[in-house]
RNA sequence: GCCGGGGUGGCGAAACUGGUAGACGCACAGGACUUAAAAUCCUGUUCUCCGCAAGGAGAGUGCCGGUUCGAUUCCGGUCCCCGGCACCA
């Protein structure tokens, strides 16, 4: 109620009692209400794969349910899909935009401990909120390819993927990822004798021949597959939170520090996934997206591949060399350079150490490290070479000496996997009595998470799922012996890694999806959401996406093609949507008291889509105002019938040209997603015909198909009142005609010396000698010239005549 | 500190490859209609100065400078705001 809005509502409720007797707006209630009965009842919405016609694949990044329900922000990015959707099918496409649930998470879980409800239940609930709302602004969604994260029969695939994951190494030789069962055929047959073993294992001790594979134990074979998989265990610090009895991912522990609570480091045993080995194609395949180039950038940053070098140095007095990257950490020896790394200064002034220049800062150099480029100094044949070159040779002469090599390192760390909660997906694996990991054979999916009335993990800090006997023990299904589920859980990215390959076949029970659906429905051609998920979500769905590439599920390297991050939309006081601020604007009370069509109307006329704005009451009070004049352009007031002043008349060329402009801007917008000026148009379309006294026909139908991806409710309504029976969605969209658009006499512009002097309308394409003769007779230009001598005339042609005077 | 994006009226914002800065909307002011108000419709609204007025002059797209007949747009410098990163996945 802090909200201007709010207020309003509290003084003065005789306002709009009043506005709601006497003005009577379009009845848009009534009006909504109908349409999305009429949708849902047809099925206006659902698609199946056509190939006689050209795809399109829609998606806006799926919501997690929270307890506060939908706020404005959600429906910017769907309202903006949902327009370009609707404009798309118009056109011929065969449009597929789904919707459904990320819903795994802790909010839910933390919910169930204060509460003792269980996290399905509050999760359910929550999508029926989101639900409703969302099918409260009538977005175009295929709901009968609605989907659930937390649903088995979606998990099941999540907990599949997994275990095709598992099942994998990457094989650099051949940079993809195969079946470990290729792996074992080959150490069958060669051992690892053809396999660069460092980029697996530690220790340079354990290679083997074949026979040496085949005489291993099967503990032991168990362990050199276990260096290979993608999925792999390692002993990891987390973030152990005693207070909430809890692990965090990274990405929380921010959130929870700053609320008090304490956060502290702990080595656990955790799930890894070997994102690294993919870091090179993640970082080279950005170049084939078109993605905004700040998230492209971040995504690389994130990857944060260099090219340095690999080094040994000798020890003085030892005959031992320690090796050692140039770029960074890693072989747990670092290289120090304190004359050009802030870091490293630090460190050497603290320890005394000597400092010494290898690049000459500018003249008026101040700092302490020098990080920018120029000629190196004291480094002997490098000396006056710039860095790049310097690298370059340096790099050649140590591979020359046989004391190191180019090397190519990333910043990306393996993606700790596994999460100590409940409400999330359980892992596919079993531990056997000796200690070894088990992958649960596909016909033992999905792996349901246990009903339980606890979800506090133990004080050792493992997960709820381990307090759980009944569910833990259990025995091996191939060989019926005692064995151990694993008790932790996948982390919320999991679920969404994926989803958008389950919408193309949502209900398929043999398979993941369907090889000709995927083929037909990839990739996704425009993808919007939050630019918060610029590096992870979007980074770990392209790994999976490849990985599944690589193992021959999908056809496409890349899922999503093109992406748009919408902005964020603020309180009416410019600042970030929060309760504590009391500036949280609710969608249900915007559709109550405008309607639907005024609230995805708003939306798009704030300001650009990537844009972050405020939000403003009085401005959806202006799309009001412009749906209830499209409405009294065309529908009587008092007997809500079609004015009779719209008639099968023939248009003015001023109108027909009004008219081609606005059908050329809606459409070109659309297609560039410029909504807001789309929708100006459109309000100059309507300020200008409003007022007519006969309107045509056909150009009011014309109106109310631009018109319709914006605000289709209306727009239907108003389709049928022109007496039409079936739907607007499937028509045809309007086409312009260019020649229909060019105007016959342009503003001319004439300028002295820069400054605008006067103007005058012209017909188009005028003479130039003529115009020259115009604009040297005209007063005003006169007056300007007086006593002086022109030096130079520019004519730009249909826009301006400049004269250069002294 | 580094990387990316952005600074335009009272406010949200427009402006195609350099060519009328401020479309459209909000807010505000005046008017019409009305007994009155609301709603609706019409007119005006970047700022400063001159003029009774029609009108005129000057300044203006964060700030300073450059290129150009002409710069919100291109170039150099500088300040501020937002997002990301700072060895952490």
């Amino acid at each position: 109620m802090g909200t201007e809005a709010g207020r309003r509502c509290m003084v003065s409720p005789y306002e709009y009692s009043s506005i709601n007797l006497v003005l009577m707006p379009y009845p848009f209630s009534g009006i909504e209400k109908k349409w999305r009965e009429y949708w849902d009842k047809h099925e206006t919405f659902r698609v199946v794969e056509d190939p006689s016609r050209q795809k399109l694949y829609v998606l806006v990044m799926f919501p997690y349910p929270s307890g506060a329900g939908l706020h404005v922000g959600h429906p910017e990015g769907y309202t903006a899909t949902d327009i370009y959707c609707r404009f798309k099918r118009m056109r011929g496409y065969n449009v597929l935009h789904p919707m459904g649930w990320d819903a795994f998470g802790l909010p839910a879980e933390r919910y169930a401990m204060q509460t003792g409800i269980h996290p399905s239940i509050t999760t359910a609930e929550n999508i029926a909120t989101f639900k409703r709302q969302i099918k409260m602004l009538g977005l175009s969604y295929d709901w009968s390819r609605e989907i659930n994260t937390t649903d088995p029969t979606y998990y099941k695939w999540t907990q599949w993927i997994f275990l095709k994951i598992y099942d994998s190494w990457y094989d650099y030789r051949v940079q993809r990822a195969r079946p470990i069962s290729e792996l074992i055929r080959e150490f069958e047959q060669h051992g690892c004798s053809q396999i660069d073993c460092s980029l697996y294992c530690d220790d340079d001790h354990c290679c083997f021949i074949a026979s040496g594979w085949t005489q291993m134990s099967r503990v032991e074979q168990h362990n050199v597959l276990a260096q290979f998989r993608l999925a792999y265990l390692a002993k990891m610090p987390v973030n152990w939170c005693p207070d909430l009895g809890t692990v965090l991912a990274n990405e929380e522990v921010e959130e929870w520090v700053s609320k008090g609570y304490i956060v502290e480091r702990r080595n656990m045993k955790q799930w890894m996934l070997r994102i690294t080995a993919y870091a090179e194609r993640l970082e080279q395949d950005l170049k084939d997206l078109d993605w905004p180039p700040g998230i492209v950038e971040m995504q690389r940053n994130w990857i944060g591949q260099s090219e340095g070098a690999e080094a040994d140095f000798a020890i003085k007095n030892s005959s031992k060399v320690i090796r050692v990257f140039t770029t960074r950490p890693g072989t747990g020896a670092i290289m120090a350079v304190p004359g050009q790394d802030e870091r490293d200064w630090e460190f050497a002034e603290v320890f005394n150490l000597p400092i010494v220049r290898t690049v000459r800062p500018p003249k008026h150099f101040k700092g302490k490290a020098y990080l920018g480029d120029g000629p190196a100094i004291d480094s002997d044949f490098l000396d006056g070479l710039h860095v790049e070159d310097a690298k370059k040779k340096m790099i050649e002469w140590l591979e020359k000496h046989g004391i190191g090599k180019r090397s190519i390192n990333y910043k990306l760390r393996d993606w700790l996997f596994s999460r100590q909660r409940y409400w999330g997906e359980p892992f596919p694996l079993i531990y056997l009595e000796d200690g070894t990991v088990k992958a649960l054979p596909e016909r033992e999916l999905p792996v349901l998470l246990p009903d339980s009335k606890s979800f506090k993990p133990s004080e050792t800090g493992e997960s709820p799922l381990a307090t759980i006997d009944r569910w833990v023990n259990t025995i091996d299904p191939e060989t019926g012996k005692p064995a151990r589920r694993e008790t932790h859980t996948m982390p919320q990215w999991a679920g969404s890694c994926w989803y958008y390959l389950r919408y193309l076949d949502p209900q398929n029970n043999k398979e993941f999806v369907a090889r000709d659906k995927e083929r037909y429905w990839m990739p996704i051609d425009l993808y919007v959401g939050g630019a918060e998920h610029a590096v992870l979500h979007l980074l770990y769905a392209r790994f999976w996406h490849k990985v599944l590439y690589d193992l021959g599920y999908l056809t496409t390297k890349e899922p999503f093609r093109r992406l748009i991050n919408q902005g964020t939309i603020l309180g009416e006081d410019g600042q970030k949507m929060s309760k504590s601020r009391g500036n949280v604007v609710n969608p249900d009370d915007v559709v109550k008291e405008y309607g639907a069509d005024s609230m995805r109307l708003f939306e798009m006329f704030m300001g650009p889509l990537t844009d972050s704005k405020p939000w403003s009451m009085r401005g959806v009070e202006g799309v009001y105002r412009f749906l209830n004049r499209v409405w009294r352009m065309m529908v009587a007031e008092d007997t809500g019938q079609l004015l009779s002043s719209i008639k099968d008349v023939p248009l003015t060329p001023e109108d027909e040209r009004l008219l081609h402009q606005t059908i050329k801007k809606v459409t070109t917008d659309i297609e560039t997603l410029n909504f807001n000026t789309a929708i100006a148009q459109m309000m100059i379309f309507v300020n200008e015909f409003l007022s007519r006294e006969t309107k045509p026909r056909a150009t009011m139908e014309t109106f109310v198909l631009l018109l319709s991806p914006f605000a289709p409710h209306i727009a239907e309504e108003l389709w049928e009142k022109l007496g039409h029976t079936q739907s607007l969605v499937y028509e045809p969209w309007p086409l312009y005609d260019e020649g229909k658009t060019a105007v016959d006499t342009v503003e001319m512009v004439v300028q002295v010396n820069g400054k605008v002097r006067t103007k005058f309308s012209v017909p188009i394409n005028m003479d130039e000698e003529l115009l020259k003769k115009k604009v040297l007779n005209d007063d005003s230009v006169k007056r300007h010239l007086d006593g002086k001598q022109i030096v130079k005339i520019v004519i730009v042609k249909n826009k301006l005549v400049s004269l250069v005077v002294k």
